[in-house]
DNA sequence: CTTGTATATCTGTTTTAGCGTATATATGAT
DNA sequence: ATCATATATACGCTAAAACAGATATACAAG
């Protein structure tokens, strides 16, 4: 991947937080990106896909929920961008951290996801 | 500077290639980025200005020559991102130096920039 | 087989970004 | 003062990206 690439992927806004958010917690599915972003599940699944298409992201599905996590085969200098980006938006990812828990305890206790 | 703001910089060819070469040159003027990048002299300062408005560089002005340079005081997490993407775009920069001194020896031989 | 949930894709539209050309400004030289 | 060079900006146009809303697909449950 060339480092044009990585850019293009990582200046939207909604790509970039799905990246950092995926990166930190191993593993998400869309419909809790959808609710920690607050996102509508097209836009996020379109982004998603932009991301899978440059292999940044990779898929797994699993019944009717599909988990996306961060490609373990990258270039290491994209990792070492991820992992600055993230460092650099610290607060606003345990926001969203926050978030998602709020969303996920509910959910997980119903069996979701 | 956010990291959103960074990847938005970086996401256009044009500009992209600007940085890593002025990065590495430590100071350029406009005409040495036009001959090196070959791209017209509107298109370099419509992306320099893009560039200075984010403050990844700055210029100085000598002359009737504008020299362009990286910042000094950008956070470190921008430096290792730049850096990064320096060492994955090795080749490509080593061509273009190449051809920035090509045109650079007969520049200085005529007392120019 | 029908219904509901999760996800992906399509369509038409709006927004944004980039470009080329022309023009403006500033400096230096004659 | 005039002309040439270096650089910046303005204008109109085109193309690319993103969006909302509608629709399609796949799976699971009843």
């Amino acid at each position: 991947m060339s480092p044009l690439a990585l850019f293009k992927c990582l200046s939207d806004d909604t790509r970039l937080t799905i990246l950092l958010l995926v990166s930190q917690q191993k593993e998400l599915c869309v419909c809790e990106l959808t609710d920690a972003l607050r996102v509508s599940q097209p836009k996020i699944s379109r982004h998603l896909a932009a991301l899978k298409k440059q292999a940044l992201l990779l898929d797994r599905k699993s019944g009717q929920w599909v988990f996306y996590r961060v490609n373990p085969q990258l270039s290491p200098w994209v990792y070492v961008v991820i992992e600055q980006a993230m460092a650099a938006s610290e607060k606003e990812l345990a926001d969203l951290v926050t978030r998602l828990n709020l969303v996920d305890e509910p959910m997980r206790t119903a069996a979701c996801c």
